[in-house]
DNA sequence: AGCTACTCCTGGTAGC
DNA sequence: TGCTACCAGGAGTAGC
């Protein structure tokens, strides 16, 4: 599932391709994508704008528009479990599940694909109030030792539906947190208001050394869904200590790794590194 | 405040 | 082989 290095890995290879292109169309295939914006209305807001900054936040990736060099409001994507996005020639043929396409001045396409239908690519006037609820950025200068530490005692959750909540810190996703909360070895059913100051910054630690290493692997492919704009698997699979490989040894200790569900979710721990909570 | 359940979707797979 | 039933899961929402 694209999480923060998925898309970051997404905004810097299409970068270079979408930035300072003129948009010359639009085609809607999956109303749906808009998330309630109607295609009409979608294609009179990007025809004739140009694509500036492309940038990201959390797992949103943003692409501001403009018209005659003011801003024009923003295209808002998040690929969700399935979705991608790729630049190619206007000669290729649409693929099965190609949901919108936005036709370039230069005879590109950029392609929205997504099997699962859950991925939104929007038209946002205003992103500042789009993206409002979300969290800082787990890599950014916000997010601190000192501030988790703060955000997890002012909460009482447990602590994978509270790294999961993209209001707390935004990014995260189901992969990630397993990965963190195994590597700073806590249990994700930890209630976040009694775990101590140095495990607070261990998983401090753990959750920026996991993005960082996953964003220089160009994110984790393990399933047919993500693949960089270039179609290629990123790498970061290779190095789960916990996701996906439940029953196979804890890397660091041996103990088989157990597969539970928390908040949902398929969750990945250790129980020997990841000491339950006493309360279970 | 924080939990669970439900919704949106489809391809893959388990079970028969 | 072919069928059905179920599952994964990010985010939004409703209800408790």
């Amino acid at each position: 599932m694209p999480e923060l290095p998925e898309v970051e890995t997404v905004v810097r290879l299409i970068r270079p391709k979408l930035t300072g292109r003129r948009i010359e169309g639009a085609r809607v295939e999956w109303a749906r994508t808009l998330g309630g914006m109607s295609p009409a209305v979608f294609q009179r807001a990007v025809t004739g704008a140009t694509l500036g900054r492309i940038w990201r936040r959390g797992k949103y990736m943003v692409a501001d528009l403009e018209r005659r060099g003011r801003p024009a409001g923003h295209l808002l994507g998040h690929l969700r479990m399935s979705g991608r996005l790729h630049v190619d020639p206007a000669s290729i043929a649409p693929g099965p599940h190609e949901r919108l396409r936005l036709l370039l001045d230069d005879g590109g396409v950029l392609r929205f694909v997504d099997v699962r239908k859950f991925g939104r690519f929007a038209f946002v006037e205003r992103i500042d109030t789009a993206l409002a609820a979300l969290g800082p950025e787990p890599l950014g200068e916000e997010f601190t030792p000192a501030w988790l530490r703060a955000g997890l005692r002012s909460r009482r959750r447990a602590l994978k539906p509270l790294l999961l909540d993209q209001t707390f810190v935004c990014g995260l996703g189901n992969i990630y947190v397993d990965e963190a909360l195994h590597g700073a070895r806590l249990h994700p059913l930890r209630r976040s208001d009694r775990i101590t100051a140095p495990a607070a910054h261990r998983l401090h630690g753990r959750i920026q050394a996991t993005l960082e290493e996953a964003i220089a692997r160009e994110g984790s492919s393990f399933d047919t869904f993500y693949r960089t704009p270039e179609g290629r698997p990123g790498s970061y699979q290779d190095q789960f200590q916990v996701y996906g490989r439940q029953g196979r040894p804890c890397l660091s200790c041996g103990a088989p790794v157990r597969r539970l569900v928390v908040a949902q979710r398929g969750t990945h721990v250790c129980l020997r590194c990841q000491r339950p909570p006493r309360s279970l």
